[in-house]
DNA sequence: TGTGACACGATGATATACGATTTCGGATAC
DNA sequence: GTATCCGAAATCGTATATCATCGTGTCACA
């Protein structure tokens, strides 16, 4: 999908600002960066072979999307991405999914049917040897094919951002709750038929909003028992 | 609400590129600065009497809230808000908006009600001598009391992001549409009345939702009745 | 021995300067 | 008369330099 590294390529079209940006964002995504590691200006333009000026830039940029946490005169870290934040943004992710989803559904066409069928059911196949990293790629690819006809840009705008917001943490979903990935694929499929069966708007927004939070259920029963019911369902 | 104007003392502790970027975001708001607006970072920064450099950087914040658009070696113009801007935004609001208030609902004391239905009447009484931009402005104070109390921060953070965004555009909303503001206080009591009566999370949800594309709607309708249902309802 | 203040080092914030890119106008050729 | 090409001006992109601020260690004093 993302491509994060460069290549001597576009190294000369892209400005210094976004190699940057990249850079930076791909560190940060393969943990190299962890949470609450310090961004210093200098140490990162010399590494990268240039000034100050555009790696602020790029980590202001960064700051705007979520994934460092800036405080004035003294810097820039890494956001702490504990599981609150991952649960709040999934259970966001979860209503704009869901509306987005019930924007698209009366205009995805047969063939947008069959091809998210498809990539289920290549889902369907690697749960034989199951891949998490694998499997979520396509998972998400699923719902980018019922969603991304969305009649409202913007909508599809929040639901993208939620998506990179969750980016460098997303991997891990399945790999927590492997049992939930079997359920998943058929509630893919219960709403599929939702959509094919024009079923009303609200029935396929209330199902894909449920589809993720019990994916989020899962995940919190899984990890924090104690605390399972800390966000009310709908 | 939200100052956009800078008081001297406020000058002296806030950085300069913050500044600059609520000089530029008030000059926007306040349409000095029309969609379309060339922002010349050397203009704006022998305006404000401080070098380009936090300018840049102001606009570059603003380029990620969609303020204004950037191009690459050409600068920064002021994004064209015409009115499929507004209406995906208001839509998108109903529906965040809608979420964050069923996720608050269960939050909300006696005095918190008690307090918006305080606001509640103050509109009422507004509607006597008719004023679209204190009534506006009333409006989002009544809402702001029902879904400041959502328990899922990053909903909030999203909703007061869609709220911006609408910012320079929203004064005009029930100026155009006189009607509906009648209509919207008793809207606003029956939303109230759910809540006090603990009716069901979706239910509160779904008055709240339908209350905001109703006002979207209503203006679509007065506004462009050729193309008033060129978004799906749910 | 503990606590406070002061000073120094590290880092970010801003200013100035220069180079790169684009845009626009005019001149020339067809 | 129109299209195309070239050049100058305007503007952005980046580098270097300086100033302001914060964090921390140390030293003095209670």
């Amino acid at each position: 999908m993302a491509r994060d590294e460069l290549t001597s390529a576009e190294t000369a079209t892209l400005s210094k600002s976004q190699q940057a940006y990249r850079w930076i964002k791909g560190r940060i995504a393969s943990q190299e960066f962890s949470p609450g590691y310090r961004l210093v200006l200098g140490s990162i333009a010399g590494e990268l072979d240039m000034s100050v000026v555009p790696v602020r830039e790029a980590i202001r940029q960064l700051e705007a999307e979520g994934l460092v946490m800036f405080e004035r005169n003294v810097g820039a870290r890494v956001s702490m991405v504990d599981d609150t934040h991952y649960r709040f943004s999934m259970q966001s992710l979860s209503i704009l999914e869901g509306a987005a989803t019930a924007l698209a559904a009366r205009r995805l066409t047969v063939d947008d049917i069959q091809r998210a069928r498809h990539i289920n059911g290549l889902m369907i196949e690697t749960l034989e040897h199951f891949d998490p990293r694998a499997f979520t790629g396509l998972n998400q690819d699923f719902h980018a094919a019922l969603y991304e006809k969305c009649a409202n840009p913007r909508m599809l705008d929040l639901v993208h951002g939620e998506w990179a917001r969750l980016g460098h943490l997303r991997d891990s979903t399945f790999s927590f709750v492997p049992g939930r990935a079997a359920e998943s694929v058929r509630e893919h499929e219960n709403i599929l038929q939702l959509i094919e069966s024009s079923a009303p708007l609200g029935e396929i927004e209330k199902a894909a909003r449920r589809h993720r939070s019990a994916t989020l259920d899962a995940y919190m029963i899984h990890e924090h028992p104690d605390e399972a019911l800390g966000l009310p369902a709908f």
